[in-house]
DNA sequence: CGTGCCCCTGGAGCGCACTCCAGGTCAATC
DNA sequence: GATTGACCTGGAGTGCGCTCCAGGGGCACG
């Protein structure tokens, strides 16, 4: 299907390109392809482990995931969802609509421990401005 | 100053009473002291921990900054600026300017995430609604 | 043919931020 | 006066997510 209608041709990585295409470390892809994580990655004539482009664009979610704060075990029920096929789609909505609102909420959490971090800076500049010691409960 | 114009007494807690205000565990109110970032924190005749609204409070923008992400090594450099006295307020005001740039940050880029999450559930949905198999990189 | 270099495996080690535990003190309650 | 319960200390242990290491293999370049 990709074939059809595009130029370039299926290219193939070595795990430091995949490295630092993806920002994991080799030892960390190796990581996940131990703990399943990744799974299929393909190797050469010499077991040297070889990535294609859906594998970077599985590791691009992987990132994507990782840093929203999902736990490694969560991604490994997403993999697994994954490999179960197209039967498992709707389960893998309810996962991320489920992440989503978490990192809603996250999102919302910070921007209110950042106003309070900002009160904090206005509070001390007053106190600098005065210069006098202004009472505070715990500066 | 507080004294004059307010009605309530000072307050003090228990450890107890400490950890379900401030949502740190007593273990966990025992390790910052030990590791200073709780400091002057009083003890009754029996040597139990009593602690005062102004303990309270510094312990809300710790958690307000651990929960922001501040790691304690950075914790601990705040403490010590706060038990240096007025004189480090400048110093006070570029720590949480800098936390506060670094909170900016990670907001706009949990959003961006977000917007990929939901991408993802999209394409998961109209794969659903199409009731076929639809060719994804890497699902 | 030798020297590098990148990669392999299994398993140990690490940093962070707690969290738990053993053994003990003290005050209040029955 | 025995029990209970909250708290104390110093120090060991835990969970997560990597990260590092020893020992070895194969290929490419000079």
């Amino acid at each position: 299907m990709r074939s059809r209608g595009t130029l370039w041709r299926v290219r193939s990585y070595s795990p430091a390109e995949t490295a630092s295409r993806s920002g994991f470390s080799i030892d960390t892809l190796r990581y996940y392809e131990k703990i399943g994580l990744l799974s299929g990655i393909a190797r050469d004539a010499a077991g040297r482990r070889v990535f294609t482009d859906d594998d970077l664009a599985w590791l691009g979610m992987l990132r994507c995931l990782r840093d929203t704060g999902m736990p490694i075990a969560e991604l490994q029920r997403y993999a697994e969802l994954v490999r179960g096929g197209d039967e498992t789609t709707p389960k893998r909505i309810a996962l991320l609509r489920a992440h989503d609102r978490r990192v809603e909420e996250q999102i919302a959490r910070l921007r209110e421990q950042q106003r309070k971090i900002q009160e904090k800076i206005h509070f001390y500049e007053d106190a600098a401005a005065t210069a006098g010691p202004v009472a505070d409960a715990a500066t």
